[in-house]
DNA sequence: CATGTTCCCAAAACCGTTTTGGGACTATTC
DNA sequence: GAATAGTCCCAAAACGGTTTTGGGAACATG
């Protein structure tokens, strides 16, 4: 009978500190209210607070600064479910993360959420953030916020050439950006220029006199990978060395994996002097690969990482790597955001520069 | 009696992906009217459906199955904006970040993240992030997220023994936890011991043999150094060293502080042979310090950090820090908090274990 | 047969805004 | 003086759920 009503159970329920009970019925009487509170005490309409509040123009200026000043003095705030519910609108941007990026790429991560919310906050928008505990559920938190409208638009990340979380939202036509880019590249993005990353390593390292350079690129379900090999290949044409496939090899986020890598390569035939790596991760793991074979990473063996995480500068020999301005990611979203919010439907493809920040892991090319 | 036919209605629904015009039209209206299509559908009166989907007791079996069965074939979605209005409650617990932690301790904020996710979301709560600029925007983002009804309870760190976010929230009975303690200590949270931290390290440093032991301590207006600074005192009283307070000197995030303070230690008289450092990051600057003086930290003088981030264990020499479980800090954070929303208003208090991850910065002492 | 109990359901009330569609009044134009 | 335009305001109707109200049907009990 009583279970029935879940309501039940909170039965002691403001069982608070003191003995304000008096104040608390004042005040839950003035909130209670709400804006019909706020027309009375002014002597307008509630329509009229409405639209003085929300700043149309149909209210003289002497009842708008009355109402202003009747709701400041009530303390009146609008509730936020009701307007969401009658404008069917969230001013809520959702943000997506997924879980293997938590691990290790944080920094970057939320380098970009602290440029972002700084812009939507400004407008009166709010920042979410969500998680997916794999990538495969990614489409589901997407889908679960989408259909209850929790929010009026999402950003995500970690983008794959084919990108079914993507064809979902296209085809319900729901706002969102990504970072990142896939094949079709039908949508709003933010990017960064991941073709220079991988044909500037390539450059830089041919011209410190590398012959040999290999490529451990980051996991090739992502589209940015795709890019950077690109670029790598163009950068090693471009001065003029033979792109040797054997030397391209996929590697994942965990640890080890740059690390097997190496250690296949360097004692097998023909390694190479000089190594990209499509991940800092990647180079740290190589350069511990490296040195367990007694080979010195940044005297004998030249690397360059990219995303320049914290820990690059940390390591010895510190990691060359490619970095970029979090914050300025985040602010460009933000803008791009800002105005599909406001009405404008246009594509925006937006690249960012990377910049390579040189530490002590690019060595000249020996000899050969 | 009408239970045999709405199958056939339900089937003749469920053909939906193929044509434009007519599905458009079929799915708006689906869409728009929300529960009162599902009733009609379902041949029941949307006050049952409305008791079907929530999951009470008084709805005969057979009926509810039905219910759901039409639900999910007409895609039907509950306004999370209306049942919000309506119920007073945002299903929704909110997660407030400062600024300065972004830059530096992301992985320690996303490691809870992670866990409380988890948990909240197993119950279907959604977790929102929020984040404030500057420690003093702090209050004014909780006010904000309060007052406006966007949250059922808060989540922040970060806790000053005096904290006015904290007298704030008590004061209109909102539902809160904290990563922290407090003076008072009136509220629930969750806490590492820190008093722990402050007095191992400082045991450890003495049984290794050192007799001069300087505190480098993290910003004292945050609560949690106190209690660093007490469990430090009582470890080198329990070691039966001296405490010299001039050894005792507060350190501030930033990296250079680290640096200052070992320098101006160093080159005084009596400088100490280790050092406990509030933190990683202070130990770090410290030990740079200490390399520009000529000094071998790890070899001429020990040192302790806290926190084991990720950095520890790259630097030169990888640094010895405490550590703690992350996801369990988040997973115990969960569910507290489920247990606060669902009515239980007591207080808990939750100390987590930490444990010193030993490398190489922290080495014996050598004479005197 | 009268009465009580137990389950269930339809209809209406409600949550606190925004939006709609005028209404009253004054100023301007013919 | 009537018609038109402009200004400012209002009452009532959404918005889409949840909760309450009131009562009917089936079954058990005295």
């Amino acid at each position: 009978m009583f279970s029935t009503s879940p309501a039940a159970i909170i039965t002691h329920w403001c069982e608070g500190q003191g003995e304000d009970v008096t104040d608390q019925a004042a005040d839950n009487q003035g909130q209670r209210s709400g804006i019909r509170a706020v027309a009375k005490a002014a002597g307008v309409s509630v329509s009229t607070v409405s639209r003085a509040l929300n700043g149309y123009d149909d209210v003289n200026a002497e009842t708008r600064r009355k109402i202003e000043e009747t709701a400041e003095a009530l303390g009146y705030k609008p509730s936020y479910a009701a307007a969401m519910l009658r404008r069917n609108q969230t001013n809520t941007v959702t943000f997506v993360v997924s879980k293997p990026w938590t691990k290790y790429v944080d920094p970057y991560f939320l380098g970009i959420l602290d440029g972002l919310e700084m812009v939507l906050s400004a407008q009166g928008y709010d920042l979410q953030v969500v998680m997916a505990r794999e990538f495969e559920k990614e489409i589901e938190v997407i889908r679960r916020a989408v259909e209850r409208n929790r929010c009026d638009a999402l950003i995500f990340a970690r983008t794959r050439p084919e990108d079914e979380r993507i064809d979902w939202l296209e085809e319900r036509g729901f706002p969102f950006i990504t970072i990142g880019q896939t094949q079709r590249n039908s949508h709003s993005f933010v990017d960064r220029d991941q073709h220079k990353v991988g044909r500037e390593s390539a450059r830089r390292l041919a011209a410190l006199g590398h012959k040999h350079i290999g490529h451990l690129t980051s996991p090739q379900r992502y589209n940015y990978t795709r890019n950077s090999i690109e670029g790598f290949r163009q950068g090693i044409e471009m001065s003029g060395l033979g792109f040797d496939p054997a030397h391209e090899i996929e590697c994942f986020l965990s640890r080890r994996t740059g690390e097997e890598v190496v250690t296949e390569l360097f004692t097998g035939p023909n390694p190479p002097t000089a190594l990209v790596c499509g991940n800092d991760l990647i180079a740290i793991s190589a350069m511990e690969g490296l040195q367990r074979l007694g080979i010195r990473p940044g005297v004998d063996v030249a690397l360059i990482g990219c995303d320049d995480m914290p820990i690059a500068a940390y390591v010895r020999p510190a990691l060359t790597s490619f970095s970029q301005d979090l914050g300025a990611i985040g602010l460009r979203l933000g803008r791009m955001m800002l105005a599909r919010l406001g009405g404008d439907n246009s594509i925006v493809q937006d690249i960012i520069d990377t910049f390579l920040v040189i530490r002590e892991s690019d060595c000249p090319g020996g000899a050969t």
